[in-house]
DNA sequence: CTGATCTACAACCATTTGGTTGTAGGGTAT
DNA sequence: ATACCCTACAACCAAATGGTTGTAGATCAG
């Protein structure tokens, strides 16, 4: 995965609204209006947070009528959760090394 | 987990270089100058990502002589897990549900 | 057809971000 | 003592972010 989708990733889960709106959209089916119902702010602002979300690949928008319906998308979650996994591992890698170099002393 | 601690956390991840840096901090042990020489950018602009990381939790410094050296931190890695976890959950109720009404027919 | 609703998008604004250079202070070594 | 690292921090700059309002195109209801 590339540093740039990597980069949009976690962009989109660094503001509360984006990470309620993921909450949102994995229980419930929402359009866009209905989610801009949800904040205080405008419309538009609301817009931008799905298209935030949208670019960063977490969420999907389905035409339906007028509205537009948007889905929350496992795959991006999934890369998200699987470079922290990453980290984790390189981490307990590094508590295995400590504790071998203990367990020689 | 407040809000603001949440946007710190995936905010410190949205960039390339501080990726980079919480992988090498991971693995071996580096000076803010050492993680610096790593890189093409001022040694200001590395300072500044180990910042970002510090305020965010992913890091700790600790002072050696003259040297500052930087720490992976392993809880802030695991709230960012677990985050993404709960959204992981959400995701397979949901999943479930579909799964069940489709048992139903 | 008309009016209301949902969406898209542009323009604008304030703040933050990621980078730079420069200055200054504390630690180390010769 | 003095010169050299390592770090901290301020000031500055361009670009991105998160918000606003306004305009315009589809679509639906009456």
């Amino acid at each position: 995965m590339g540093d740039a989708e990597l980069d949009r990733l976690f962009q989109a889960f660094a503001d509360a609204t984006r990470r309620d709106i993921m909450r949102r959209v994995g229980v419930g089916e929402y359009s866009v209006s209905g989610l801009s119902a949800l904040y205080t702010m405008s419309f538009a602002a609301v817009q931008k947070h799905v298209a935030v979300l949208e670019r960063a690949s977490l969420v999907t928008k389905e035409k339906r009528g007028r509205e537009q319906i948007v889905r929350g998308n496992h795959e991006g979650l999934q890369k998200a959760r699987r470079l922290l996994d990453e980290y984790e591992a390189i981490w307990r890698q590094r508590a295995g090394r400590i504790a071998d170099i203990l367990a020689e002393e």
